[in-house]
DNA sequence: TTGAAAGCGGTACCAC
DNA sequence: GTGGTACCGCTTTCAA
């Protein structure tokens, strides 16, 4: 073991390029070329094929993602793009769902990272940041910023495809919409049918949730105008115990008899904080939240949640090989998702 | 709106490069490069830096920075590397560690991204589809896999900083580590000072948790040693349900009095199941969790949970800088966590 | 104050 | 079957 030693030569030798496997095996650049890339049937003969494979192997050889892409005028990598102050907000679906979706466009050939674009910049200078990177693809989710003239500086720069996933796409841009408002207008048509009338709907103080918080709001107030007598009172919350204690003194003091509480995390905060102040659920309050995690089960009473499928990553991985080969294909929403409403204890009595 | 036609445009239309912009502006492309860099101070006239910006402006200008960091041989991306499939499992945490470091390496300079490590594939392997991005530095977190030869690969290449965020690093690379094992020990040690002797400790049966599982169950066997008459017993525990009903009626039928959960999470699963048994917490057991997330205060009864502190973003983006500027520092070990336990309810009485 | 040109690492056409 | 070489977009020395 020689670390120091090691480093020194680390930082001294410059990485093996193409051209250094092609002197140590004997061979012209462009065979190595041909050979690395799977290029030489009834090209390189079958011994000189072994040499050069050799030589890379013995060099450590690792080509440059950066000088072939500059070459190919075309990279292979797809940017996942979400805001970076929200990323702790979106939980565990979206996780899974980046997860396997890097490792279906991998299967593509694509090379799939997350970045997170800063809340302080323009949606100008974010896209300008991406397109710096020329990415094949960039997929916005979640309401990382994305407007028309975005859209625009990442095609003008090469970017391929340009998709929204979350929010209705920019224009210009492909969409897998997910539906907030439908969310919003399930979960108050649920209450509503079950005969609450006074709704409240939590809309998240996080900064950031806006694009869904809003159309949820938006959604259930919808759902409630066609039940004579029925209102929606919105209730700012914040993701703290203090916060929702307010929240819940307001939801008693207003006489509410029921709430959609944004999704189940919100949901089991205000949960607690009903109870503590001795609020019952459902007798007193009917409670509904979203995205029907496993957290939604485990409360109690059990919490009734409105579930809203995710594309498949797979799924989502093909379209933008497709978009990538064909970027012709006219913008429009290619997934739109369905609420479902999983109905449990919190809400019915 | 003409999209059809501006997508036309936009495949056909390659996109401009600093030679168009030269050309629009009627000066060098060494005079853009200059001008666009903050490096005309003293060079270019203030009439022709003008000029230069609003060609640039006009045209849409966007600097390629693949070419850009091919010619001056050194890249400002890192890339945290995170184990594909596990992704999930990190939570709320690491979220927003990711994402406060993501904004201070953009400080820095450094554009930071997230690549999910596939584990169908060896670490070498791992380590080139890194090195063929050619990443100033990469921060391998939690278990994406880093050996001795993986790091040479990519200092090889020319990656100047190689970090282990987790685990213990691997030969060659530079560690922030948190002790797993500690958690544990602390874990283990409350329960004991508590009276308990028949200690649980939950192991997740979702894969790729082991280098944090087996450490934190070590841990807790280690501090059981001292305490004559004290047994550790492992709970191998997936996330659902139905598994945490048949660990608990284990935890019942062997009569342990303690159980350490691994982390919140797992904690309220098994909460539920013991509770829904008619196991009383802490009466029959006393549960500790981990990680003391908002979950461990709004349980019932509230969630003894052992914290271990993350360290601050900024500081490791400031140490990645550090090490890239100058990458002979010796690797060592530059930050080790401390576990605290967050006493509640669950573990007292 | 500005421009010409070399070259970063790879690819692929064309000639031998 | 193999090698020479132009070129991708950008930076930077060196001359003018």
């Amino acid at each position: 073991m020689n670390d120091r030693a090691d480093n020194v030569r680390a930082q001294n030798a410059p990485a093996p390029t193409s051209a250094a496997v092609a002197r140590h095996a004997g061979v012209s650049r462009a065979t190595v070329s041909y050979v690395l890339n799977g290029q030489a049937a009834g090209k390189v003969s079958a011994a000189t094929q072994a040499k050069v494979k050799k030589a890379a192997q013995e060099l450590g050889y690792v080509p440059h993602a950066a000088a072939r892409s500059l070459r190919s005028g075309s990279s292979a990598l797809v940017l996942i793009a979400v805001p970076a102050d929200r990323v702790p907000a979106f939980g565990p679906l979206f996780s899974a769902f980046v997860a396997r979706f890097q490792t279906a466009l991998e299967r593509h050939g694509y090379t799939g990272v997350l970045h997170g674009a800063r809340a302080d910049r323009s949606p100008e200078d974010t896209a300008r940041a991406w397109a710096e990177l020329r990415p094949a693809a960039v997929l916005a989710a979640f309401g990382a910023p994305l407007t028309a003239a975005s859209v625009g500086i990442l095609r003008r720069s090469g970017t391929r495809a340009v998709l929204s996933f979350g929010p209705p796409p920019a224009p210009g841009a492909h969409g897998i919409t997910m539906d907030q408002e439908e969310i919003g207008a399930v979960a108050a048509a649920h209450l509503l049918a079950g005969g609450r009338r006074r709704l409240g709907v939590v809309v998240p103080r996080e900064h950031g949730l806006e694009p869904f918080s809003g159309p949820r709001l938006a959604g259930a107030e919808a759902a409630a105008r066609v039940f004579p007598g029925a209102s929606v009172t919105a209730l700012p919350l914040a993701h703290t115990e203090e916060s929702a204690a307010q929240v819940a003194a307001r939801v008693r003091e207003s006489g509410l008899d029921a709430v959609f509480a944004y999704n189940d995390e919100y949901a089991m905060l205000l949960m607690r904080a009903l109870q503590d102040a001795g609020v019952g659920i459902p007798g007193d309050v009917a409670l509904v939240g979203a995205d029907d995690l496993l957290l939604a089960r485990l409360l109690r009473p059990r919490l009734t949640s409105v579930r809203t499928r995710l594309p498949e990553p797979e799924e989502v991985a093909a379209l933008v090989d497709r978009l990538i080969s064909d970027p012709s294909v006219t913008p429009g929403e290619r997934f739109r998702s369905a609420a479902h409403i999983e109905v449990r204890e919190s809400s019915t009595g």
